[in-house]
DNA sequence: GACGATTTGGACAAGAGCGTCCAAAAGTCA
DNA sequence: TGACTTTTGGACGCTCTTGTCCAAATCGTC
């Protein structure tokens, strides 16, 4: 699981190679979602990130603050794509069935299927319990921010007259879950472009047959 | 996690304490699941079964025969449950709605939401790559034979034309996916019969809305 | 080249877990 | 009661991991 750590820069202390760092931070993410926490040893990320093991007790210290960079790390570029993403809603749609189509695939791409997000939903799943910080957290960038956001979106588009909805949380809640449902979601699958963009057509038409304009079928 | 065998019986040997074994499989079944097959150490599991640890070796053996028989048996009784579940499919229904409404709550209940289910999907997830002979097995009773069945059952309803579709494939993912968009999915959460009614109610309006009969407008 | 900072690899102690062995205790059945 | 089976608890050897220490090697910069 290939993740880069470009968004990821040194907090406070600049001491060091920051290569060496993101090597360490990246090496760990991977083995840390492979292995789970307990499963996940200092030597593995060592050898993956081409470094001594000495050099990241040097660099970020205990295990514990190691795991704690790695959430930060993907907890925040998540976040930011998830917000980029969300600017691309349409707010304004000419031809909603394609507008919706398309930014449901630059969701999922982007913020479901690619590999930082799953790592992030594995280790929230795994690893939540035992680090409740972590949780809380995350609480904040995902159904704390990002969730009402998409469904203020939706009640936007509803108050326009592009869309029938009279629960906008509701309606947020089944967009996301009708463009998933399509989607592989088998462990480390690799999923292609084609299926990506399949997977939000199917989602959308069905959700434009629940909640689009009656008059105006949509033809996708 | 509380999980009872009475479905798991030993397979062939039936030498020693039938209550011990028991004992030693549900104890196993909760430590693996809470800690993942790593974390999960023997003496954790005897201590949960109330059984010395070398009980374990006497009557199970290996921590992987352990593991094995922990996986055999939830999924053993996750099949069961789903099969008896799809059963009660609404064949001929006379309030479409209200019966669709009421086999989603059984289908979340005893298939989605008990902790048999949550800890089979957790195991797949997490060791499924470490143990594909595992996921071998489960693949022929989830998406291998429960799912083709349900969509089957969606095209009879078709023909019988209590609802309009063209892909049962695609509605039974959908309609899948809509009961559970609305039931809240954290970590060891307890889901309440409201919650799952609601939930229910919620996904079956909207799956209607999309594939329902155009004349009749369901009000749930 | 020389100096300081960093990295490296190896060694170390402490602890945890697995699987085995074994003698004593408890349970089972005739 | 007596013979047989099972369970128990403790001890053992083995491996793996964590975190620390340290001297030698490497790198960057002047």
């Amino acid at each position: 699981m290939e993740i880069s750590h470009d968004l990821v820069r040194s907090p406070a202390v600049q001491k060091g190679n920051y290569n060496k760092r993101c090597a360490i931070i990246a090496a760990a993410t991977a083995v840390f979602v492979r292995d789970g926490y307990i499963g996940a040893s200092i030597d593995a990320i060592a050898e993956e990130a081409s470094v001594s093991r000495q050099t990241i007790y040097n660099q970020i210290g205990d295990k514990e603050k190691l795991f704690a960079e790695v959430v930060r790390g993907i907890t925040e570029q998540g976040s930011a794509r998830m917000a980029a993403t969300l600017a691309t809603f349409p707010d304004q749609p000419e031809d909603i069935g394609r507008e919706l189509v398309e930014f449901a695939v630059r969701l999922t791409r982007n913020c479901l299927c690619d590999d930082n997000s799953r790592a992030l939903r594995k280790l929230i799943e795994n690893e939540g319990s035992r680090y409740p910080e972590l949780f809380e957290t995350w609480k904040d960038y995902g159904p704390g921010k990002n969730w009402p956001a998409i469904s203020a979106r939706f009640a936007r588009l509803a108050r326009a007259g592009d869309i029938e909805l009279d629960d906008p949380d509701l309606a947020a809640r089944q967009f996301m879950a009708l463009i998933g449902a399509d989607l592989p979601n088998g462990p480390g699958e690799i999923v292609s472009d084609a299926q990506l963009e399949k997977a939000a057509r199917n989602g959308v038409k069905t959700f434009l047959r629940a909640y689009g304009k009656r008059e105006s079928a949509p033809a996708l």
